[in-house]
DNA sequence: AATTTTTACTTGTAAATACATGTTTTTTAA
DNA sequence: TTAAAAAACATGTATTTACAAGTAAAAATT
């Protein structure tokens, strides 16, 4: 068993009001229970209470609007930790599968890494792995994850299959995303990118490279990701 | 003069923070002075300056550490609410221009507007313009941008010139944005695009349609705006 | 009956306090 | 001299209390 960490009540609070919207128990429009309804209810304090809502309205969630109270907010599918939205219909329920192009390799870093990195990094490796993620058998994303060979026992040898990596590396390594940054460009569709995207040769792709910050200072993970934006656009809050 | 707002403890040092950051007070790495420092500088108490530096962090400012302290973080350069990022040299100072294409004009909205419209918004009409916006004398910004016509009066008979709309939203009628939500997707420019953006027909374009949300319930701000990423890349996070 | 005023309830801001937990430096002991 | 222990200091979590300000419903007034 891994480490149990003790988790924050606004925490707690947090997870259960998020699965309570995404589960459709409180619908888009529906009102929250107030602030003094929630303290009552899970037994805590206003502050508390009021930390968890903040969290939910920053994450999108909710929004809160003084004197009335907090109003749950639509919401987009989300993708590891990208959103997508439909251009014709909601994503919904749709078939969702993941391939592994290339399974995790330890191979040395590029020189000329999309983004600097530190002399721990350099030193320990690069975890590398590529894959092409469909929605309705159509190829949306071609990914490249760049990860830092520390603390990562065995990782290259695991059965990733239809899970997420994000998934395996919370369940198994206790790493959890905090967030990060990105850069967006739109690009011509090479060779390569346009087979696996069902593409001609030049069409528009969309171009994110992203390093992601985790639990574990030190430790991130970077993405460079291609995706068809045809069908669907990315969706995000700001 | 416009209604003097009580501007809130939290967001004063917010503010003051947030300059001597931009402003290069604090410099990338450096370490912010600590919660009590900063409580015994602005005579705050620590929840306050606790709500400033949690807002300073989640809009990228810095970086919080357990333990340790507030970092600075190093910073893309801003253009309206989208932040660019160079992809050969820091953006810096460079020269920033905004060209007028269509001067603000009354006209009614779309039936098929890119996002859906309340009621109010739809019998109020739109008010509508087109910006370009250049760096160093290459276009990379077509704004296309649309605001319910609701208490902004004389509006359309503004004198633009080079200042920001956000500028004169927040300085003639109090209006500030408080967040949105995007669709981002790569498209091959349009014939009018392309001319705009100093491309060819065809080349990727990247296009964001923007909702952005103020602190007038009600009032939304939603822009259709195309970027050249050739040279730049936008810059987000998450 | 319609309008205005009051009241109750909502979220927003802020202070004072306490203890938990992670990091760094200093002190102590081997 | 080195290594372990303690102290000092950082942020994280949580409670309690108080009042401000926006909203909506109830009550009073016209």
């Amino acid at each position: 068993m891994g480490p149990v960490k003790n988790i924050p009540q606004h925490k707690k609070l947090y997870e259960i009001l998020r699965k309570h919207i995404t589960g459709g128990i409180y619908k888009e429009g529906d009102l929250l229970p107030s602030e003094n309804e929630l303290c009552r209810l899970y037994g805590m304090t206003r502050p508390t209470v009021r930390q968890s809502l903040s969290s939910l309205a920053s994450d999108g969630y909710i929004r809160k609007h003084q004197g009335k109270g907090s109003i749950v907010h639509q919401l987009p599918k989300e993708i590891g930790i990208l959103s997508v939205s439909g251009t014709t219909s909601a994503v919904g329920d749709r078939n969702l599968k993941t391939k592994i192009i290339v399974k995790p390799v330890l191979i040395p870093w590029k020189n000329d890494f999309i983004f600097p990195l530190s002399e721990l990094e350099r030193e320990s490796g690069c975890i590398y792995m590529e894959r092409l993620r469909l929605l309705d058998d159509i190829p949306i994303f071609y990914d490249i994850s760049y990860i830092a060979n520390v603390n990562l026992p065995r990782i290259t040898s695991r059965q990733f299959g239809n899970r997420s990596l994000f998934k395996i590396l919370r369940e198994h390594y206790q790493i959890e995303i905090k967030g990060g940054e990105q850069r967006i460009k739109a690009i011509p569709a090479s060779a390569k990118i346009s087979s696996f995207l069902h593409l001609k040769k030049g069409e528009p792709v969309l171009h994110l490279e992203r390093k992601m910050e985790t639990n574990n200072p030190g430790l991130f993970l970077y993405s460079s990701i291609f995706c068809n934006t045809e069908k669907y656009s990315i969706f995000g809050r700001f």
